[in-house]
DNA sequence: ACGTAAGCGAGACGGTACGTCGCGTCTTACC
DNA sequence: GGTAAGACGCGACGTACCGTCTCGCTTACGT
């Protein structure tokens, strides 16, 4: 084929995309667990054996499908000065990312999504909030009795998490910048507090 | 699919034990998603058409163990004066129940678990936890430009449960009563920053 | 279950009969070749994987099936005296066998059949003929320059296979034992006269 | 698919004599019935979609190798006086040209062969034997209850062909003549015994 | 204590999805 | 124009679970 590296066959360009697609809708219309390959093929229009050329099985495909979206946003997430008080721009454009499927992600967060997702998510989700955590306190001191750091870690990630859920639930109620600040906020004040700093 | 009907058959009871124990070390060994009634059953050394005699499926089983086990607990919840800095018995007992299937727990809540047995854990958490709050938070007071109520609420939630995930993958490395005091504080320092009382 | 061997469930034997019957019509309709497991129980009105059940594959199928034939063919064999020059009572007996499903073997052993089936069919005959062989002559004796004893065998074996072929194309325009006679002669005269002895 | 008009393109020819090796070697080892498209090609190191080009499937492949195997055959048969007890020459070279092939032949003929292939065979045969018969017997005097001729020639073309895999099998014990002489003794006999011809 | 109704073991059966394999067709690029 | 590379639709394969069912044996219960 001596094609470009990165520059596929448009046809298997098609297929994967037509399979994306299918994914998603069909995800949302009855939910990870459920979901067969024939499902998608059906959607997608494409045999179901196509399928498997191009992925193992349905967890391939999502896999392949979140690490695509990552990257692309990932891409885009600049360097940019960052103010304490102010919600990250990684977090921002990660909520961006999320509310262009908001409704595939109200699903896989659910009950009929996959914990392996959601977990996945979560430390995805847990990275964008850790960096604002350090962006908040560089220099951190701990109280002598005051809980494990990792708890603290656990306790303000799922918080962050269940925000998100709150989020999708709610079809996405105010603008990704909004919930941003809130969680920074939130973050902010239970550490500050957790840790009795002098914010 | 036996009610209780007073004192149940010898042989109905001792079937049922035997597929509820069967089940609690399956899961544990090969998570609730990969499990199969073909897996209970043997090692239950039960027939696997009797298992059909008793649930519909391995969902109905999960379902069935967890009222089973919510039954007991709350029987015993008693009612105690509550300090408004100090764990709610109710979220101690709680704890307490899941330390006693610990395992069972952590593979359930982890990647290998159900959502839905998630979800449901969550609301129950809920339960306990928006009870510390109302103890301590009698009367809500808002500011004008604060977030939602109910994102507070799925905040706290969240935060809550990911204590309780931590607790499990850490082989719960503190007495019960010291999370649930530490979750108290949390809850307490959170809601009180967000809210901007004054205490 | 404790029931006698040999006495299978009822619906065990009726499955496989629909199985067999199946088997059948469609080998003879479409050819062993090109027959498929879909084929098979579609006809039968059986689920395809209740087919697996019972047999490997339809080779499986086919040679459990000829085993309960031979079975069959061989309990009726009954001991007979023999006369030099009359066929033996067993490969009237085969052929009365083979009659009865006729239009199989004749697909069986031509060119849509199974090279495998028809190896093994002249394994049975050569048995059958060997024995007609063995009741005319006792005690061979041999020219120093005659041709090996197996070549004449596999001769005779091949002629007689030949035989049952002419007549299953044929639609067997004889009776079984007017075939079995003149095999019979055709087998003693080839000796006879190879062998060169006074007959 | 390309038809011998004159002299074909180089890589044509190359392609060909590299599928027909190819499927040669792999039908000696893993018989006709399970070899497959990609089995001769990748042997062949040929592109999968390029055995299309040339054959429709194995079966073409096999039709046209042997068509191109008779030819040659053919060619070279010559005319020569025939004596009544010895071989056909016709015979003998059949017998030489199976002998250059003899391990593809013994698998196509056995039990992991083809069918049709031994049809085409032993019409084969039938011809060179029936010739043989022809110039033995170029009067056929028939007595009244004598089996009908059609079987005779089949037993007579079967035994051959038996004759035939026999030597196939042992790995060619006896040169191609010896094996045509015996032959042609066995058939001289069988019939002269079958019709009670005076000589 | 004992007869009987239930629970139970054994396992056939119809379904549905799985992931694999081989087929034959097609398109595109290279040489 | 022949070939390589390989995507694609198609359809059979054999496996794994599912949930339903029937049929006898056995066993705990109730009189």
């Amino acid at each position: 084929m001596q094609k470009l590296e990165g520059i596929e066959d448009l046809r298997v360009r098609r297929t994967r995309k037509l399979l994306q697609q299918a994914f998603i809708e069909r995800t949302v219309e009855k939910g990870f667990v459920a979901l067969t390959v024939r499902d998608i093929t059906e959607r997608a229009m494409v045999n179901r054996s196509t399928f498997y050329r191009h992925y193992l099985d349905k967890y391939d495909l999502l896999e392949q499908y979140i690490n695509e979206m990552y990257e692309l946003s990932e891409d885009q997430e600049g360097i940019l000065e960052l103010h304490p008080r102010e919600a990250s721009l990684g977090l921002i454009n990660l909520l961006k990312y999320i509310q262009q499927e908001a409704s595939f992600y109200r699903v896989m967060l659910g009950a009929q999504g996959d914990p392996l997702f959601a977990q996945r998510f979560r430390q995805k989700t847990e990275e964008r909030i850790l960096s604002c955590f350090n962006q908040i306190f560089p220099e951190r001191v701990f109280e002598p009795d005051a809980p494990p750091i990792n708890l603290l870690f656990n306790f303000i990630t799922y918080a962050g998490f269940g925000a998100i859920v709150w989020w999708l639930e709610q079809e996405q109620p105010c603008p990704p910048e909004q919930l941003a600040n809130w969680l920074n906020q939130f973050i902010y004040d239970s550490v500050v507090s957790s840790l009795k700093l002098n914010g």
